[in-house]
DNA sequence: ATTATAGGAAACCAATTGGTTTCACGTCAA
DNA sequence: TTGACGTGAAACCAATTGGTTTCCTATAAT
């Protein structure tokens, strides 16, 4: 539900670090437009439209006030993100094992439970 | 440490839908170039360079066999999406609550589920 | 009524993206 | 050695992106 399904989807929108700064900074509460654009060195036209793609992808939501629109985070959509990074947990959660196993392994060194070369941090021979 | 501070960062990796199969499809464990192109409509060329994308973010390590190339998953740089999404953790758990608030809310009415606006902050100046 | 403010729409632009085709090179097989 | 296979590099292209400026329309404020 919610769906969403509009033409921005939120890895899409999360992709720029200006909107992932947009999202951050409309958790503190609704804002209008201008005082957004403000904390950004570009237009405030190019703000408005971070916020609509932002909107598009359902993370943002507007409401207009007088002259203003404010503007204000729905962090529901992440929850898709959630969703999806939860599948690779896993993963992880096998290279932590892995990791541990190989930090814990009493040396007879028969089984290397996996190559996993990121263990060593050699010297800076650079 | 790891830092991949690599040209493309990980939410702009997993931003393209095929990225994101790709990440799937190599979870299954390593494979060459072309094995995995065949998964998809698009040209090997192509399929290869969203390798490389995946790889620049560290999600993908490659390996030379003979004249192969196998690629496979390396679901570390995930964690800093996790980390960033934890972030808004609570603003879920605010909506959650409210929502509980306004499901379980009986009759009262004197407390609607939330609000949420928030004063604005300084002008920012002009 | 007039003017100033807030913000979106439109037209435009350069850079990036996602894709293609062609070519070159190293490796395996005959 | 000759040729086929596996892959990356290069050159190219259309579409998208992130930004700009210019204009237009509502809504205050005087």
């Amino acid at each position: 539900m919610a769906s969403a399904s509009a033409k921005h989807d939120v890895f899409q929108a999360i992709a720029d670090p200006t909107r992932r700064s947009l999202l951050k900074l409309l958790g503190d509460g609704e804002l209008p437009v201008t005082a957004i654009s403000g904390h950004y060195p570009m237009s405030r036209t190019a703000v408005s439209k971070h916020l609509r793609i932002l909107a598009d992808a359902g993370l943002v939501r507007e409401r207009k006030v007088g002259r203003e629109t404010r503007y204000r985070l729905d962090p529901e959509p992440l929850l898709e993100l959630k969703r999806w990074l939860s599948y690779y947990e896993r993963y992880w959660e096998n290279k932590m094992a892995a990791l541990k196993r190989f930090v814990e392994s009493d040396e007879d060194g028969s089984a290397p439970p996996a190559p996993l070369e990121l263990v060593r941090k050699e010297p800076p021979g650079e």
